[in-house]
DNA sequence: CATTAATCGGACAAAAATGTCCTTTATTTG
DNA sequence: CAAATAAAGGACATTTTTGTCCGATTAATG
């Protein structure tokens, strides 16, 4: 569904987003470690994030990476994975066809739709302090 | 969603089954071509579709891909890509967690599962048959 | 102002997915 | 039985994804 990179960049945002709630500005090293991820690929996608101005991520000793409180809220998945998968989860055939649309729809057209909408939705609906909170409150887990 | 194997894998097959209805045995030059697919590898696919007893083959002259009439009622799609793809997509967290279940879920789990459960829905209730009918008719494609 | 701690960024490496080529095997047909 | 045809299968090539390494840059602190 999503690629390694997107997993990985959903993790240490859902990670980040906690720490930011107590005030910690977390660096690459303990991300890795917390959410159980190579550490310089993580390096890698946190930089994308950064640049989507996705997290803020700050140089320097005490540095690291953090996400505003009101950020939390405004960062949907639908904007993490678009900046690290690009768009090819919401266009594109199911069955890889470059021309498939409602005049001139593969065999699967229809219900891929359906499917995919509904992703569409919740990606679009689901935001880092959602995810966030469930983790605060032990409700989920990001290791293992 | 699916690889480009289990893309091509879905439109052989179904290109395979609208000929049989005719009652035509085609060869993998024939289906590379009309579902515009690369030779070499769409024959390494209906091997494996083959080995599985999705479609059946024969060899020499007049040989060929075939499928038989009831078969196209009891193919569905989830074997289809069970057989190209594993259970990939069906197994396994959304976050690429190892350990990932109701008991100990990711942040994502309950909206994860949600999707997955109506994407397996769909592929174990739409049938080679199904498919093949639409694109007879007209009313679907497998090109471009 | 030197040291140190952190991200940034580019080059490289490894693994997996995609794709090609060529020989072997089975089968039909003249 | 020989020739031709088509799938089977193995080895190899290319591309993409995943992952690593290391020097450059930035900023805090004694």
């Amino acid at each position: 569904m999503f690629s390694k990179a997107c997993e990985y960049g959903i993790r240490a945002a859902v990670y980040i987003a906690l720490q930011s709630l107590d005030g910690r500005r977390v660096s690459v090293n303990e991300i890795a470690e917390e959410i159980d991820s190579p550490i310089a690929f993580t390096a890698k996608i946190l930089q994308q994030l950064s640049r989507n101005n996705i997290i803020h991520s700050v140089k320097g000793p005490t540095g690291g990476f953090q996400i505003a409180r009101e950020d939390m809220d405004a960062v949907k998945l639908n904007m993490i994975v678009k900046a690290i998968d690009g768009d090819k989860i919401y266009v594109g055939c199911g069955l890889g066809l470059k021309e498939c649309n409602a005049q001139k729809p593969c065999p699967l057209h229809d219900k891929f739709v359906d499917i995919r909408t509904d992703l569409s939705k919740m990606l679009k609906s689901t935001s880092l302090f959602e995810l966030a909170t469930g983790l605060e409150v032990g409700l989920t887990y990001l290791k293992r």
